[in-house]
This record gives C-alpha cells, structure tokens and sequence, in this order.
DNA sequence: TCGCAGGTGGTCG
DNA sequence: CGACCACCTGCG
C-alpha cells in the first residue's frame, strides 16, 4: 500500500468518469480498480490533514498493490499530481459563468498520462460506438491477446495487446471482439506501427487507417500532454451549441473557439465541459 | 423495427 | 473543398 499525501483538486469519480479512460472500474467503496504500466491497482482517496470534505480541501490518495517508490515515480505523474489544476481552474472559470458551473461538477478531474498505444487502440474504439460496449471490446482484446499482468482480487488482469501481436492478425482472428468494422483501423494501424515506430505528431496520428481529428484530438489530449488539444464530441458539440451558442455543425467555430478562449487548456475545458453535459444524462 | 452511440473514409457536386 | 452516407454491433 502507497500513499499520496495533501493533493487538491483530485476526485476519483470526476477523473476516472469524465471519459479519458476505459479501463478503471468503480468498486462499491468509491474506489477505482484499473490497470497501467502493467499493474492492476485500486486507489481511493481520503480526507487529509484538515479532516473535512469540501470540494477545496487536500486529500491523501492511497495506491493498493504499488509500493511507495512506484507511487512517486509512476503513479504521481500517470494521475498529473504536479501539476496545479487550482490555478487552471480560476483562469478557465475568469469571465466564463458555464465554465464556472463546469467546473463545480468536476472540480477533481485530472488528465491522465495513459500510455499511447493503448489510447490509440481505445479511441480506435471508441468511434460510433457507446461507451459499455467500447469497455468490452477493449476488456476482450486484452484478454484473447494480451499478456497476463497478474491476478488482484480475484480477478485475472492481462495488458493491452503490443502492436507486434496484432499486427500478426487477421480480421477473423478479431472476430471474437465484436469490434465490427473498427477491426480493420486496428489491424491496418497495428501494422503501421510496427512498419514505421509509433510516431509523436498530429500529423502522424491523422495517417493512422480510422483516426481523424477527433481521435487524433483524443490521443494527444490524454497520452502526449498536448492540454491544448480540443476533442470535439457529439457531446462537447451540444455543449458549445446549448451553452455558448455556436452553430451545431460549425466544428471549426468550435475549436476557433477553444483555442481563443481557453488557450492552452482546452483539453481541460473540454473534459469540464464533457463531465458537465453528460452528468444530466446518467446513461452509463 | 429502427435509431443511436465520444467518427471516419469514400464519394459526390 | 463541403455535404452526405454507409458502417459492425448491441441496446432500448
């Protein structure tokens, strides 16, 4: 058991919920049980020195099944601890009352550092598709192809699939996933991978078969630290049309908008924005 | 039955 | 270019 302590601005609901990620699961205490560099772990938060619970107040963040010296090293920067979201958070909410209300649903999120080959593969997935099934399609990848990572409370963990190993497919052998027709991107992608490396640009992500700018967006957002980045969504769409009045389908008003008004956080506004939205729905 | 779900690629005009 | 539209799959 690790611990992290005195950390602001970090719920576990807001950052595992706000759609970055696929992998973490809710445990009925409140905590989230996931996977990452190759290690399944549970972590929860709980109240810090102060001793209350209100939005503003430190908590200390408890890694099961991690040491110590993993927290600090791996862990600390996969959660973005270092970074400080109070102050990004006051210069988004400045003149912007939605933001504002935004932010007060999700004042805990965080963007994760996640690994690139797996957001890759899980905005791949991610297209057209709903969010319980991309769950279960990524969860069956892994376990028909993946390596085991390890057995933690009872249940077998295995790591999202390398590049090599799918690349050596076919869309039959992918069959059992029930991808449907995203199996051919990951396979055309997988094997781009493998001929060229896994590239570190816009540019590059656009020349993967089945990403464009949106999961392209997605990529950079939430595992190369580009914060600037602005998915635009269906539900994000909604949001910029209902909230700030831009013209559903002007997709370029909205990310013109994004970078003039949040800058070099957009990403950030934008998983707000998306939390903030798709909260109303409780379909998931 | 049919539309829809965190889009993209292909095909028109 | 910009505006359609098909597309696997499973659920309501």
């Amino acid at each position: 058991m690790a611990i992290i302590r005195n950390v602001q601005d970090f719920h576990p609901d807001h950052t595992f919920d706000c759609g970055q990620c696929f992998r973490w699961t809710r445990e009925e205490d409140g905590s989230y049980t996931g996977i990452a560099f190759g290690r399944p772990v549970n972590i929860r938060v709980i109240p810090g020195k102060a001793g209350s619970d209100r939005p503003e107040d430190p908590v200390d963040i408890l890694i099961e099944n991690a040491t110590q010296e993993e927290a600090e090293t791996l862990w600390r920067s996969y959660l973005d601890l270092d970074r400080d979201y109070g102050r990004i958070k006051n210069q988004l909410a400045t003149e912007d009352p939605v933001m504002e209300r935004a932010i007060r649903h999700g004042y805990g999120i965080r963007i994760l550092n996640q690994d690139r080959w797996e957001t890759i593969l899980s905005f791949l997935i991610s297209q057209n598709n709903n969010i319980p099934r991309i769950r279960g399609c990524i969860e069956s990848l892994c376990r028909h192809f993946g390596e085991p990572a390890g057995e933690y409370r009872g249940k077998q963990y295995y790591d999202i699939p390398t590049p090599e190993r799918l690349a050596a497919l076919s869309v039959e052998d992918l069959a059992p996933c029930r991808l449907g027709y995203r199996a051919r991107y990951i396979l055309e992608t997988a094997r781009q991978v493998r001929e060229q490396g896994i590239g570190d640009t816009s540019d590059y992500l656009r020349s993967l078969c089945g990403v464009g700018e949106k999961v392209a967006n997605c990529i950079l957002l939430f595992s190369m630290n580009r914060l600037e980045s602005f998915p635009v969504d269906v539900w994000v769409r909604r949001v910029m049309h209902e909230l700030y009045g831009i013209p559903e389908k002007d997709t370029a008003a909205m990310t013109d908008y994004a970078a003039k008004h949040f800058g070099p956080y957009g990403g950030i506004a934008q998983q707000y924005l998306f939390y903030y939205i798709r909260e109303g729905q409780e379909t998931c």
